[in-house]
DNA sequence: ACAAATTCTGGTATCGGTTTCATAAGTGGC
DNA sequence: GCCACTTATGAAACCGATACCAGAATTTGT
């Protein structure tokens, strides 16, 4: 078994000492005429420098590790697209770390990984409440942190977040124009703040329009899940037509979807009879029928903006500490209407 | 800034050198009174080997690669659930690779993870057909492969499939009992072996039932997408009810669903005007109404059995060659129903 | 023209593990 | 009681890159 080109072959066949090669690779002093000739010779054996043995002379780990909870992961593929993005612009090409998924909420792997393999830096995806202290003990490991979250109470280590509020009040807006002033908000759990600012968005931009939502028409589920959708479009059939809300905005998605699919089989129109928005824009939103009004966040762009802060922590040695928002992108389709007239038959 | 323990303190500590450290760990020879006390200053130290050292001291990465397209994400959550279940149960605690998107067909860090990092192995989940290069690259770089793919062709390393023929006499078997006897089948690609075996096991199902399927009555999309179902769809409208399909059997869920849909809004009522099943069971198939019938493939013990053969080739030093195949299971939702009688009004 | 600063280069130490080798101490067979 | 074999242990080499340092060559400044 022929073993790899090292860089001391390199050396040797360009007559220079490993020192200049490495030099030329990385860009120190280098003359014109070594370089060209050590690039020549570089070419010719096709040597690549062996990154875990450049990783463990540098004391890096290189990579960064990615942690998101299994229900989260429609949106892996944007987030690690936005990430890709970064380290493979970067003349540093740093791997992109692992990916976690803890049906059985197993720290154990994210904590070797700070521990054993000593990652650059942890990007943690829309952590929940479980991974609160994942994060706590990533942080007291003074691991690089990048929180893509939409809380703002972490001490250090960079938050991207999506701007929820404005999200709520694009809506607010893109309701009360198609005559809507009857409407609902179905919340995830009290607890969660995407939850809680969605609302508020959505309260205040209502209010600015002189329309308020009534108390009974503000619910909060324990959970994000197709059924709680279902039981509140259990609750809204059960409704006087006349005092039922017109439009219904519901905290995410799969809420929404529940609660969509449940008034579909029960004959009720979508928008005619009742106008539905959700959050998120998973990719079911499409292939419903009607397509569902939701909003985007920028997975993408937060993916590599916390690549990026992890990569400029990691090659200038300072800490990162940064908070950036993102506008979200109201995306309108069929499930959105007119307000029904008032006078129905 | 102080240093983290390493083994030479514990050595220190422990009054014996370092060798006899490694050895405690890795298991080599100890006395036991000798391999007491080393346990007793690691625990006190929390010492942990620094797992790029080690690697690098093996000459291993210390990871496997994951490569798979964007389209394909949808299964992300299980492979790597499967993966991450092999992985944190050996004592060899290698970590999840990377995970690659090519949204632009990017082989660059495929290719820079075999030759700078040097995985260990590469996993290729459902490889397309422009990963067939890839595919083709690695193995030349002699790197360990395992392959997630309906695909026999591959002259070497381990080939994880799922048993589409099998599937496809189960649905046949299962509309057949439902009493539909005019089924059509709506493919991909022609050169996806996917929908090949599935139309296969399909039709063979049904010959031993007796039941032809008319050449009309079965197609190949160009590419597995929604609008390939609507396109059929609308062509399923537009046939006299005596002779339309009342069973539709489509290559994918992402196709189903927008079969279904289409049908859905111009008043067709599923299962009692025609029957639908797709393949893959992606997440969207519940939040439909009706919920989809569908088969779903053990992705999660595909991505256990790929890592084990990997971890395997690892360790043994054999080269991995083997071939699995996977039962895949038939969910039952709410789109398949008897057929509907012949004598419609 | 000479000192100072800058550019260039090679030798050697270094990172933190594992592995080889030599040697020592037990262990068992006959 | 001696030889062969297994078990224990430490010293030193090693993996392949980068970093530091000293010295040589070149450029710059006055």
């Amino acid at each position: 078994m022929a073993r790899r080109t090292d860089i001391a072959e390199v050396a040797k066949n360009a007559r220079v000492s490993k020192s200049t090669v490495s030099r030329v690779i990385n860009g120190g002093y280098a003359s014109a005429e070594v370089k060209a000739r050590v690039a020549k010779v570089i070419a010719k054996l096709g040597y690549t420098p062996w990154t875990t043995a450049r990783n463990f002379s540098l004391g890096r780990a290189g990579c960064f590790g990615l942690v998101m909870e299994d229900s989260q992961s429609e949106w892996i593929t944007q987030i690690l697209g936005g990430i890709e993005e970064e380290l493979t612009a970067k003349h540093i090409s740093l791997l992109v770390g692992s990916l976690v998924l803890k049906g059985t909420y197993d720290a154990t792997t994210v904590l070797s990984w700070v521990r054993e393999r000593r990652v650059d830096g942890l990007i943690f995806a829309r952590p929940g409440r479980r991974e609160r202290t994942l994060v706590d003990a990533a942080r007291k490991a003074k691991v690089a942190l990048a929180l893509i979250a939409p809380d703002e109470s972490f001490k250090s280590g960079a938050v991207l977040r999506s701007n929820n509020a404005d999200a709520g009040r694009e809506i607010a807006d893109h309701l009360y124009e198609l005559g809507h002033r009857r409407i609902a908000f179905l919340g995830g759990p009290k607890e969660s703040l995407d939850s809680q600012q969605r609302f508020e968005g959505l309260e205040n931009g209502l209010k600015a329009r002189k329309v308020k939502l009534a108390a009974s028409n503000v619910m909060f589920a324990p959970r994000y899940h197709p059924e709680e959708g279902k039981a509140y479009a259990e609750k809204w059939l059960k409704m006087a037509r006349s005092r039922a809300p017109t439009a219904v905005v519901l905290a995410n998605d799969t809420m929404a979807l529940g609660f969509m699919r449940t008034l579909h089989a029960q004959g009720v129109g979508i928008p005619r009879d009742v106008s539905v928005v959700g959050f998120d824009d998973i990719p079911a939103a499409t292939l419903f029928w009607p397509g569902l009004t939701t909003v985007r966040q920028q997975m993408r762009a937060m993916g590599a903006a916390a690549c990026r802060t992890l990569l400029t922590a990691l090659l200038e040695e300072q800490p990162e500490r940064s908070s950036l928002e993102f506008p979200m992108d109201l995306i309108v389709r069929q499930s959105t209407g007119p307000a029904p007239t008032r006078s129905a038959p």
